[in-house]
DNA sequence: CCGACTTTGTGAATAAGTGAACGAACTCGG
DNA sequence: CCGAGTTCGTTCACTTATTCACAAAGTCGG
């Protein structure tokens, strides 16, 4: 067992979601050379309460000096490797079309170590076309592919109606990670880690406050 | 004062950013040909917990019929109505890079009821050019545009070093909801809804969870 | 009309997340 | 070395969100 490790160390998931934050604006911090940072000012940048900013890099550890506040690169090394982010991190897309193909083109993956390892459609008029150096393949190949380049993150770009399957394959193949952008709820496995990224629901939940304000405006 | 308004009507935010995902599920149900559905089935639908989602619906008053279950095109007016989605909502997009690209190529907005009313650059060589019947359009216009055409939402598909900027431009104008792309946390006035989608967060979450597991496999 | 069955709506218990407040630990000028 | 000032780490009260559990309200076959 597990029982008598150093300490518990279960991270709340909203301080996870938050990590990747504090991430950018230390790295932001450190392009003006700045040595450390008060979790006043991390906060500021990250958008959050300065409490909260704190607690939440206590769950790694006492990280910060009293009186001066965080020394931003050992911060930014701690923060990475909690994120797990010290190595590479192949992933594969599959779905082609407008979507797959900016997150090809987009460069802001291999940026943060997110090394595209593989593209995937199932459309044999765009199996064996190029995008950035990489052959798009047929989905038949996945296994393979994650086995050999050893993905596991896998990106669904597909339409809602393939997802589910998608995701099933994926699953069959070994993937551990999922980033879904089909517009649909997929399920999968409990030991599978999912996030979805859905313009159109972030649109619909604008909306939503914006018909709000306008009949509070007209009633008040 | 609005102190005895007929109910007090305060939606949780996360009940919120759940009716999205609702909607999607019942237009399925309704292409199905199916008159009704159940808190269960929905549930399953949406990836969550039956009674959440009875809560969820409850907020909006009782539109459910027990022993029945939910009156699926009663329930679909009904989340449409709050959701303000009885009509169009013009939006602008800013960023004319890969991602404003592909936004404005996608037609998954249209669809939904969302818009695209204008596009907008700073960057001269493509003010001018057509995406869609679109003519990007340069960002001094913003105010004229989002005044014309009645937009109420902006959505930033700039690099992370504009995204502030533009934001404050938007805010100036008068916008009221924003859907920001930029990998950037952006200030705005406390009247003014902000979203974020962030695809390299959402990957660095992924991470984390990824490396825990690891970490857990090599130690267990 | 009745009794078995289904399914909602909600009160109450639990869990998760937030933020104010403050003691402890550090720096710095003199 | 000391006292003033800064900033972290953590406790505690509070808010928000989730889930259970069950009475109430409906259906349906006979």
């Amino acid at each position: 067992m597990t029982a008598d490790s150093p300490a518990p160390r279960q991270i709340p998931e909203a301080t996870v979601a938050r990590l990747p934050v504090y991430l950018r604006a230390l790295q932001d911090t450190a392009a003006e050379h700045k040595a450390t940072i008060s979790s006043e000012r991390l906060a500021e940048m990250a958008g959050v309460n300065a409490a909260k900013v704190r607690k939440d890099l206590s769950y790694f550890g006492s990280y910060g000096t009293r009186g001066v506040g965080y020394d931003v690169e050992y911060l930014l090394f701690h923060i990475r490797r909690e994120l797990g982010l010290t190595h590479d991190w192949p992933c594969v897309i599959v779905g082609m079309g407008n979507l797959g193909q900016a997150l090809a083109k987009y460069g802001g993956f291999q940026e943060r170590g997110f090394l595209i390892a593989g593209l995937v459609d199932t459309d044999p008029a765009k199996v064996g076309q190029k995008i950035n150096n990489l052959t798009i393949e047929h989905i038949d190949e996945l296994p393979r592919i994650l086995v050999d380049r050893k993905v596991s993150i896998g990106v669904i770009a597909t339409p809602a109606a393939a997802a589910q399957e998608v995701a099933d394959r994926m699953v069959a193949a070994g993937i551990s990670s999922i980033l879904n952008f089909a517009p649909t709820v997929i399920a999968v496995p409990d030991d599978i880690s999912v996030r979805k990224v859905d313009v159109a629901v972030e649109l619909q939940i604008l909306s939503f406050y914006n018909e709000r304000r306008s009949s509070l405006d007209a009633a008040g």
